[in-house]
DNA sequence: CGATGTATGTAACCGTGGTCACAGAGGGTA
DNA sequence: TACCCTCTGTGACCACGGTTACATACATCG
């Protein structure tokens, strides 16, 4: 099978803790999963819904959501190829059902481990092991971070810190820059306009270019 | 040694996920651990600093905190004692550095297991293993809560759920309570006050009890 | 070309909650 | 008793950000 040799290839190159695995686990664990394609926007799992393997992803990113009574959204995490989404992981090793929900922010192809599988792995194979404790950990860390911003920091400061780690050309609408902040679409336009008229943005239908980094740093980090 | 014994039984009864350890195992564990005695308040780590070892709490109760430029605190999570400090974990995993703080909230007495020994207990016990993956789930399920909360409910909500959770008679001061919800004493006093106006609690010093479980539950309900 | 749908601009309005500045009140100690 | 310290009450004030209600712009498609 050149499509299963192929997948094997992929899936080394994006997960190193499955390399030191003996070939004959690999091609095992290869057989066992279930290979999944889901189109952008899919989503891929709900909240209180409890959960049917251990995901790999092979490409896309997945974006794991809160949603309020209102219908306002905010981003928790997203998790990109080479990651697995750990609130899947949380929910394996609990047994507690999903307390976000997750959607595909791309065309996402992924690799769903059983649960046996997974278990078993973290059992014999320390990379892999620390793989998924290292995801654990940058995730909490994650997550405390955000409850800082949102607790304390005002939504100014917030976007400008987003708009810096997009880099220098951002191609998005401001409603879905709102949603990733917890917001809506007209306070972001609001502080859009503010941001250009400080002339630290250039701003066009669905691109916001980033003019001045430092001023934007500047307003970032005011008070830390 | 009575006292190293005593401690063996104490920690057998915390920690269920060590009673299948072989006795050389878990003598050796008590052996290598640091048993440690924290004061109220004492700092048991602060952010930014990497981490010493994975500890086991035998009493008391830490209290993780994330503290704004202004000196403004919110709880992130307590860890009491039968748990262990996640955080910590994270550092110990993932080789990152705290990103929160940790107060001893009573006098608090623990066992610092050094990290070598703490990688072994993951790697060859099956119970240790799901109890630390568990202690991960738990606190990435109420941080992910947490962030859902700052971000889209009220103050009175969360005050409302605060008192909720703390029984029927609360000893705390108002400075505690709005510590914990991340925000100011004033606001605190001005929600408590409307508590009493509709008959939800009475309050006098350092004392707010809760006489409408029922009221509280729907005001802390509301829009969900 | 006009029509429709999506993204954006924007103004008025106001509720929540944070800041500041005190005034009392309760409780312990000299 | 007088003193002091902590906790609480309270009012004025205001900034941030969410809501509502439109008006435009821009793009795609029939």
């Amino acid at each position: 099978m050149e499509k299963r040799a192929d997948q094997q290839q992929a899936l080394l190159l994006l997960y190193p803790a499955l390399r030191t695995l003996p070939a004959s686990q690999l091609a095992a664990l290869c057989q066992a999963a279930t290979p999944l394609q889901l189109p952008t926007s899919r989503e891929v799992f709900a909240e209180g819904q409890t959960c049917k393997g251990f995901p790999l992803i092979l490409h896309g990113t997945i974006k794991v959501v809160k949603i309020s009574a209102g219908g306002r959204e905010i981003l928790l995490y997203r998790v990109p190829a080479g990651d697995s989404c750990v609130i899947t992981s949380s929910c394996l090793l609990a047994g507690s059902p999903y307390s976000a929900r997750g959607i595909a922010e791309t065309p996402v192809s992924l690799l769903l481990l059983p649960i046996a599988v997974f278990e078993e792995l973290v059992a014999t194979s320390r990379p892999f092991r620390d793989f998924v404790f290292r995801l654990f950990a940058e995730r909490i860390a994650e997550l405390m971070q955000l409850v800082e911003e949102v607790a304390f920091h005002r939504l100014d400061q917030r976007l400008a810190k987003l708009l810096l780690a997009r880099g220098d050309a951002i191609y998005c609408t401001h409603q879905a820059l709102a949603e990733e902040l917890g917001s809506v679409r007209e306070i972001v336009s609001r502080l859009l306009k503010n941001f250009a008229a400080a002339g630290f943005v250039s701003l066009a239908r669905e691109q916001i270019v980033v003019v001045d980094r430092a001023g934007l740093r500047q307003l970032a980090d005011a008070g830390r």
